[in-house]
This record gives C-alpha cells, structure tokens and sequence, in this order.
DNA sequence: TTCGATT
C-alpha cells in the first residue's frame, strides 16, 4: 500500500541501521548538498542538518541515517578523519549519533598520551583488547593533539580488559605522567562538569540549571540556549549577565512560573529529594526581572527618598509579596556594612560548591526575595571558599521560601543546607 | 566539613 510515492520511493531502514552523527560539515551546506557525498555509501533514509533551536543557525553538523546498517560503516570507515571538506580545518567526523548505543560502559578516556600520538597510534595500543568501534584524539582549535583520546570497544568487557592492561602501564613520549585508562565520563557527568565549568566562567549559577544538570536534554537546551545568547551578547554589546538573565526567564516563563515565590516546594523538610524532571516538583521561582539590570530608579515612595526612613539595616524594605521588582544588587551594595537582617531573614547555607562566590550565592537566592547581602565565606590564607555562607533577605517571608526551596538541594554530589542563622545568642545555656 | 566579614 506505501511501497511507493509519487515523488520517488519512500525507503525502509533496517532495524538494526545506525544514526551517524556527522561533524565538521560547512555551514553553507544543506541537506541536498550533502546527500550526493553520502549517497554512494548506500540508500539515506533520513539526513538532516541540525540547526539552533532559536536561532536557526546551521549548526555544522547533521543525522544521517542510512537504509542499511553497512552503509553506516562504510560511510563511517571511509569518510570519518579522511576528508575535510571545503572550507573546514578539520577533517569530517561520521560517527554513530551519541543517542545511539549509549555505549558509556565501553567507552574509554585515555590520558596522557603523547602529543604526537596520531589515532592511528592510539588504535594499535589499543586493538589487542578488543573491536575498536572508535578512536578519537581530542584536539585543539589549532588541530593540536590535547594528549588524551576516546577509544569505544564493542563491549564493556573488552574496555575492562583494555584499563587492566594499560592503565599505568607505561609513559609516553613526551607526557608527564604514565597512561591513564579509564571509563569516560557518563553523560550525567559529563554535564554536571560542564555546568561548573560554564559556571564559573560566566560568574552565574542558576539553581533551575544546577538542578537539572544531571538529567539531560532539558539541560542541554538552556545550555544551548545560553550560549546563542552569550553570542549575540558578544556581537552587540550587550551585558552577557543581561543575555543570561533572559536565558534564565525564559526558562522560567517556560515552566509557568508566576511572578511570586509561593508554593510549597518540598512538603517534606530536612533532607528534600532532588527532583527527578517528570515528578518532582520544580521549584517556583519569582522571575528576578531586575536582578542583573540594575533599576535606574533608586528605592524611594512618592518622590520620598526611602534613605529618610531609617531601618536598622539601612535599606527600604519591600513588602514580602511585592510583585515589584526591586533592585537586590543595589540594594545589597547599599546595605554592605549592615549584612544581616532581622531575626527571622537571615540564612546560613552549608554545602556549597566550592567555586561558589558572593555572586553565584546571591544569584541562587534573588528569586525568593530582596537579597539584601550574600557572604561566602573564605579561608583568609588559601582564598578558597569554605563553602558555606550566609543569605539575608529583608523579610521573614522570603527566607522561609528559600528555605523551603533551597534546602536539601543537589548541587553536584552535595546537598545544600539551608537554615536560620543562629541567633548570637542561641547556645548560651543562660 | 556547620553560623558574619582585615575596620
């Protein structure tokens, strides 16, 4: 009945036909470009270009899915590092898709090979213990080996035997230390590692994007998200901290977030479970509007300056609930010399990551009210955080939300503590 | 591993 089409044959693919991943490929080629390059490896069920979700931007590389599961490995073992295609410094990768197989338990991150070590190299150390599915050196921009490599067996136990015999077992030319053989990373961590990475460098940490780190796709799309955008923020020269906090929103405005800290998020205290995506609840987050764009306007009533009030902490508390939009940063910077709060709004958070800053600290705690000081503290002689610090809000209200949010929140393999300050007095016996 | 900063 669906044999054929008007328009030509509508191809069937094998059930066991391979989903190739197809790298370094010009990004003024489209999909019937590439198909004549592909086509005499055999039939193409299905090729597409991958394109930024948002942008729509070519994204150098494709899917490509043949009828035929051979036709995959010829493609593969014929195309893969042998050609560079116009315009590309670096030679066309066809490999199977990361979606396919899995394959983690197989997969091996070898170290400190030598920087002359071709792949060729790295095969022959390698193909005594087993089918080598892949081999690849990781480079540079430059094309410049970076000494390590993955190399993929047919089986767990082939890559078992691989660590066994080579793991520390000899030192190459021209590398530091001996061979390091191990499984690579899982996706899992993988992620997480990239998280801290991006983290750091961009001086911001969501929670939203920390607590969903470990769990994949839904990761990976604000990640993706969050590098158009730093982007575009580069080229026009936006305030990348503006270009993420957009990221951030959206993502917000993704998961109907309304406007105010409210539920409940995790009706058990103490040790919360990190949500799993589909059933846990997410946490509700106040969408910090003015968070990374400083309010032009100072806090003031009426034309009053709130600077004639005078609070014990020096800054013009809002109404726990404002759905107003203050400016945390400003105000944190006016309240500097008076960091706690009130009895009741100041927070003590054990368990933070150690590249945790003041920044990322109040960045983690802006959605549930008006921070009015973020402190992490560290160790004098080492610099290094001590990881933990302390949060005030300027009101008890807003505590409580973070508490109720924040505590118990995985962040990597540790779990934040989030709690009252202890009041000064607090183990006094008397 | 746990509670406020070099004045």
């Amino acid at each position: 009945m669906n044999g054929l089409a008007a328009g030509g044959p509508i191809a069937m693919k094998d059930h066991d036909a391979i989903k190739l991943f197809v790298g370094q490929i010009p990004r003024n080629l489209e999909e019937g470009d590439l198909k004549p390059l592909f086509e005499e490896f055999g039939k193409i069920y299905e090729l597409t270009v991958l394109k930024d979700r948002f942008t729509g931007m070519h994204k150098g590389c494709a899917f490509l899915t043949y009828c035929a599961r051979d036709s995959a490995l010829k493609a593969q073992s014929a195309l893969h590092e042998q050609k560079t295609l116009p315009g590309m410094n670096r030679p066309i990768q066809v490999k199977p898709a990361d979606s396919e197989g899995r394959g983690e338990d197989r997969k091996l991150f070898v170290g400190m090979l030598g920087k002359q070590q071709s792949e060729d190299d790295v095969r022959r150390l390698f193909e005594p213990f087993g089918q080598i599915e892949e081999c690849t050196i990781l480079r540079g921009p430059d094309g410049a080996s970076k000494g390590c490599a993955f190399v993929k067996y047919g089986s767990h136990a082939e890559a078992q035997a691989a660590i066994s015999s080579l793991h520390g077992s000899q030192t190459m030319p021209g590398a530091s230390s001996s061979l390091v053989v191990k499984f690579a990373d899982t996706d899992k961590e993988r992620t997480l590692r990239r998280m801290h990475q991006m983290a750091g460098q961009l001086g911001i940490f969501n929670p939203m994007t920390i607590q969903f780190g470990a769990y994949g796709a839904y990761t990976q799309a604000i990640m993706q998200q969050q590098a158009a955008l730093m982007a575009a923020a580069q080229g026009t020269c936006l305030n990348p901290m503006a270009a993420i906090a957009a990221a951030q929103m959206q993502q917000m405005a993704a998961f109907n977030v309304s406007g105010l800290v409210a539920a409940p998020m995790t009706p058990s205290s103490g040790t919360s479970t990190p949500p799993g995506i589909s059933t846990a609840p997410v946490p509700s987050i106040a969408t910090p509007i003015g968070v990374n764009g400083f309010s032009p306007l100072p806090p003031q009533t009426n034309g009053q300056p709130a600077s004639e009030t005078i609070y014990t902490n020096g800054i013009h508390p809002y109404p726990a609930q404002s759905p107003t939009v203050a400016d945390p940063l400003q105000q944190a910077y006016a309240g500097m010399q008076h960091y706690a709060g009130p009895e009741g709004c100041n927070l003590f958070i054990y368990h933070l990551p150690q590249e945790f800053g003041d920044a990322e600290l109040m960045q983690m705690f802006l959605p549930f009210g008006n921070v009015i000081s973020a402190k992490v503290f560290v160790d004098r002689a080492t610099n290094q955080s001590k990881c933990f610090g302390f949060v005030s809000f300027d009101n008890p209200t807003s505590a409580q939300a973070a508490i109720q949010a924040m505590n118990g929140f995985q962040i990597g393999m540790k779990r934040l503590k989030v709690q009252l300050k202890r009041p000064k007095d607090a183990n006094r016996p008397y």
